[in-house]
DNA sequence: TAGATTGTTAATCGATTAACAATC
DNA sequence: TAGATTGTTAATCGATTAACAATC
């Protein structure tokens, strides 16, 4: 029956910035945390910070706090960042480009093995050092080095098109970027992220903050 | 005392979404949308839609649904959308291309007037047609054109300084890409788009399903 | 021992879902 | 009128915060 013990959502979005101070700490020289110091460094409520890391590790000791070294191995091992997994990206526009150039992504364990474009234009150009290959090409090369990752940087249009194949040739998680909702069977994980929503989130505050402002003019 | 009728948080984040759903209902021709319509399009709770619609506009009518042109213009009235809004960028990497080229930028009022970097190689290029600036003339750019917000995408050792220039010369409002937690005064919002925890997140489940598959062998 | 901090239970808070009378 | 769908209240659910005995 496996672990079902499920982590509550929110935890689970908190678990990497845990693990981002961890590093930082470790980087520093630190030995031990408690939950007040690393509350203090994410933001978070140190009772918080207790009952988010209880659920991968009681190992902290009372009076002293969390060992950092093993904490971070905890939360590394928890989330399967030391898995490495193979990833393709579909649609070489900027934020394409920006995705495979970024250097997060090999700490997380993953690489981007393939990119894909339907522009004839790009698929002479290549990205990074990988070849931009037509979509006509990449159900079969997902098939084949069994890729269970796909990324999305394509248009909101072609999005739904492109989630199709990617899914129909073995894809199990995804990275979209497409400002669209995508349709895909239980078992594939979507994983939005829209920009757009914390643009308008931006543009209501700073429309709230003016209009106080005339009310006090 | 203004509105002090805060919209609950989770309310704030799914409206970009409705608006945008209404926006491809009205390019469609469609002219009522039910909560059901929007619940199927969005995948949220017909329940919730009507509750969170209802934060903004009670206009819906019972047997008919929501008139899509007028609940797009009050979403839009309601996030400031309709509001022009000039902003600068800091860090002309991959991803600072990435957004600036960014259309969905313009469609809700936002209008990037200029970019910074210090690095001298890439003051000498340009970005879109907008000259990169050095740091150096980040301040005082913000204060004669009293820009009030401000977009990060340099590394995040560097961020937390250049959060302090921006905060320092008026900018009221943050859009961080940087994996970090700057501190600001609290009339000063930040958002933080966190890459890292989208990462992490999938990379649990990929490990999730790969753990549950070996217990199927 | 005294001080600090844990893990966990109980109390609070807030958000989602269900239900339904009102109304187009 | 009959069918559909709203706005809203009440019920449920889940997450955060407070509190504290246990323990280093």
């Amino acid at each position: 029956m496996s672990r079902l013990v499920s982590i509550p959502k929110p935890t689970l979005e908190r678990l990497p910035i845990y693990y981002r101070v961890l590093l930082q700490c470790r980087e520093a020289g630190i030995k031990y945390v408690s939950s007040g110091d690393l509350g203090l460094r994410t933001g978070f409520d140190n009772a918080q910070v207790r009952k988010d890391l209880n659920h991968i590790w009681s190992g902290g000791r009372p009076g002293l706090g969390y060992e950092v070294d093993r904490l971070a191995g905890c939360l590394a091992e928890f989330l399967g960042l030391h898995n490495h997994t193979d990833a393709v990206l579909v649609g070489a526009g900027r934020l394409g480009a920006a995705l495979v150039g970024y250097p997060g992504f090999a700490s997380y364990g993953f690489e981007i093995v393939a990119v894909f474009d339907n522009d004839p234009e790009k698929t002479s150009r290549s990205l990074c050092g990988r070849p931009i290959m037509p979509m006509s090409r990449c159900a079969d090369l997902i098939e084949r080095l069994r890729i269970k990752m796909g990324i999305i940087t394509v248009p909101a249009e072609s999005a739904q098109a492109v989630a199709d194949i990617l899914v129909g040739a073995g894809v199990k998680a995804i990275w979209s970027f497409a400002p669209t909702k995508l349709e895909v069977p239980k078992d594939v994980l979507v994983r939005s992220e829209d920009l757009a929503v914390g643009l308008a989130t931006l543009s209501y505050y700073i429309k709230e903050q003016e209009m106080q402002h005339e009310q006090t003019n």
